[in-house]
DNA sequence: ATAGAAGGTAACCAAAAGGTAACTAGTTAG
DNA sequence: CTAACTAGTTACCTTTTGGTTACCTTCTAT
């Protein structure tokens, strides 16, 4: 799992990195807001934890402008102090949860793992229907036009992904940080999982499914 | 990101140029409003960063002016006082933000960020229609009477951008510093780029909805 | 009226992105 | 132990792209 962090002080944010990391939670790390709001027009995070307090833009501004533009990713603020005013400023502006400094490293892990498996869209035991396509996420199973169709754990990985944003794009670094989360892969390995995919997909099917946006990323969705 | 300083003061004018030079902000800059004015109407400028006391023509009523023929750039005042009086004023013209002087340059350029992505944002989830088109950010895609059209990244970013003006005419210079930041194009790049998308937009349809305005720039909207 | 500038159109081409297929080293299952 | 399968790797082909140039049309200022 992917996340970013927001953090001025850079002690505890390598604490905190280091920590994530033992429980699987891998960080993006940005030390100031301008940093956060460049980091999120590029990737795609589950969840955002955000320190309130930071020099430049604070935290309350930062997920203002998130909100505003449209990202909804699950957010979790830092903050030292304890005040029920921070609180409700901070939920009033889209605020999923909230934490005081200090705080126990496995209480953040917790609750960054409640708000991930919440934002998680196909929540899991329902299943993503498209086209005559179905996938069933109970039974690990795809069917398409009433024929089961075995997949690789790879490429589970990948069409699942794809269905939890459809029918929007996904961007290419996107993909490839979450299915090769550890090191990143040749180049084109992505281009042969996706004709792989694709071939199990979308061959001798009327309608193709999963799209190629040149320049952008790909898509599962009906229409091109 | 280009951004216009209007500041009386030469000696603080040239000391925040340089330092939000290195955080990737270039200025224009006028020493009066007079000045400003007849910048504003060569260029498009992102930010407008305004003095409050100047000779000549104050702050406000550069503002003022501003507003009144219809340009919208996000405006940030900077004062000596510190007034609320002041403040309601500014605002009531039309102003986005206010700094104090003396300020930190760091605050001045989170600020300017800011209001850049403010203004800039098509706000990402809100799709921009106009006419029978439709841009559609989440899904990188574009409608034009029903029928999707594929749209290569570069003619993306041009017609976003003119979307994001929309019905505003965005000049030349500021479409190739958009589109080829790192260094300019040969002079007919954008010539022929337009006419690329306009093919793909406006071929066969009634109501053509890029325009060019002769000795100006290009605009998307539907009049002529 | 006319020269020159601005803009529109079309063809050309190298480079980049993407699609396809074949090969291989590990792994798993029968 | 062998056959099937998975997931990397590589090579090669196709399409798309974006930059370039040439030539035509329209507008505008003299």
């Amino acid at each position: 799992m992917l996340i970013l962090l927001v953090e001025d002080e850079a002690d505890l944010a390598e604490l905190t990195i280091d920590f994530l990391a033992t429980v699987d939670i891998e960080c993006d790390y940005a030390f100031d807001g301008i940093n956060a709001l460049s980091l999120l027009e590029k990737h795609q995070y589950e969840v955002i934890v955000l320190d309130v307090t930071m020099p430049r833009l604070d935290g309350f501004a930062v997920c203002e402008q998130l909100r505003r533009s449209g990202i909804t990713t699950p957010t979790l603020f830092l903050t030292a102090r304890d005040s029920l005013a921070d609180k409700l400023t901070g939920f009033s502006l889209g605020a999923d949860d909230y934490l005081t400094k200090p705080f126990e490293l496995e209480e953040l892990a917790a609750r960054i793992q409640v708000l991930a498996s919440r934002g998680a869209k196909p929540s899991k035991n329902t299943n993503f229907e498209l086209d005559n396509l179905t996938i069933n996420y109970q039974q690990r199973c795809v069917v398409r036009a009433d024929r089961a169709i075995a997949m690789s754990p790879i490429q589970w990985q990948l069409l699942t992904l794809l269905a939890k944003h459809s029918p929007n794009v996904v961007d290419k670094t996107t993909i490839e940080n979450e299915v090769w989360p550890d090191q990143e892969p040749s180049k084109d390995m992505l281009k042969t999982l996706v004709f792989r995919l694709r071939s199990l997909i979308d061959n001798d099917q009327e309608t193709p499914l999963i799209h190629t946006i040149r320049g952008a990323g790909i898509a599962l969705r009906n229409h091109s």
